[in-house]
DNA sequence: TAAGAATACCCCCAAAAAGGGGTTTTTCAA
DNA sequence: TTGAAAAACCCCTTTTTGGGGGTATTCTTA
């Protein structure tokens, strides 16, 4: 059986010589790439057609997300396990949703790391501990607002006033009491300073 | 002349993998410890006495910047450079004042990794590229709150109102007034939104 | 096709915040 | 010791928000 082709995508590069040691006497898996960035690991994936891609969320020059959106389409075969340093809720479940089969944080245990390549590799899922807790324990009070109330809360969080945010939003002012008024008790705020803190400690917006 | 004891605390294995194969060649520097947590380091400071620290400010157990003062305090001749994710001035201000020698992001170049902790054996301090340009920006507008605003400003971001915090700062209603305003002119922010926002994202609180 | 969201609108009113003016006392450093 | 900054207080007014009720469309999905 072929080793499985492992492309790393970092740009932090003492971590990158960590994961080249990490897999260097693996009999399962190859690292045959890396790429310090979103340009050099598209043109990696076209030289190399690797079979997973341990990809970092934060690169320099474009979101992860993005990009791993970009890969699944081009390429749906290939499968990409997320690296990243936040344990953040809306960041896991997004880049789950954009085609990801893992999610490993980087603080994470070496074996945990390479579990997750191999797990990927054979069609299946993975989460590190952490995440795999975080993710169990958001999934039971999912806040979930509609397009419009997310609209709403953004322009809150940027300090406009109703009056200013019924004239962005091409509302009534009326309307804009009301969406206001339901958000605070969707999310169970008791004022607007509660309310933008929520909004960016949770990343609703 | 002999080589430079460096002890690494990180609980991010794969990068303490990274930076052991860093150092593994260097005429300079010898690693001679590895920790993973404050509580390992604690241990490994008395053991090994090392004349450098690259310490994680993101350890599981304790706050990267109490250890820092603490080992500071303790053992003045050693220094420390803090490793980080973040570029955050707040944090970096801190981890400095503290006693940090240096201060570098974990993404930074290998060669400004081994730069910090040669600098900082020579007593010197150093930044990476991007923390330095970072503390130039910020100390242009330098945002100083007297402690008392603070107080206040933790309280709005907390959701009070001017009445509770009234109470509980044992002041007038007219005197939090009064604060509250200053503090929008202050920060030049045009409502509480405002205000919560920039406290929680400049870290004022 | 009927229920349920989501969207958009309306009124009244009270509470809170914001904008404008002040004063006095304490504290701390030059 | 004398200023300047910080801390505390006061009044008046308007704007913004929050609390309580509603109603009428659309759109989706079971």
């Amino acid at each position: 059986m072929e080793k499985i082709k492992l492309l790393i995508v970092d740009d932090h590069r003492i971590l990158v010589a960590g994961l080249k040691k990490l897999f260097e006497n693996s009999a399962t898996v190859q690292v045959t790439g890396i790429a310090f960035s979103g340009k050099e690991c598209r043109s990696a994936i076209i030289k190399e057609l690797p079979d997973v891609i341990l990809l970092d969320i934060n690169l320099p020059d474009v979101s992860g997300i993005d990009l791993c959106k970009e890969i699944k389409s081009r390429h749906p075969q290939i499968k990409i396990v997320a690296l990243s340093s936040f344990n953040e809720y809306a960041i896991v479940r997004r880049i789950l949703e954009n085609g990801a089969s893992g999610y490993v944080v980087k603080n994470a245990m070496p074996e945990e790391i390479k579990m997750s390549v191999e797990m990927a590799a054979n069609n299946a899922s993975f989460l590190c501990e952490e995440i795999d807790l975080l993710m169990r324990k958001h999934s039971k009070n999912p806040i979930w607002l509609t397009p419009r109330e997310k609209e709403l809360l953004k322009l809150i969080v940027d300090g406009f006033t109703n009056h200013e945010i019924a004239e962005k939003m091409f509302l009534g002012v009326e309307t804009i009491n009301s969406y206001r008024k339901n958000l605070l008790i969707k999310l169970g705020a008791k004022n607007t300073a509660i309310l933008v803190r929520m909004a960016l400690e949770e990343k609703l917006v």
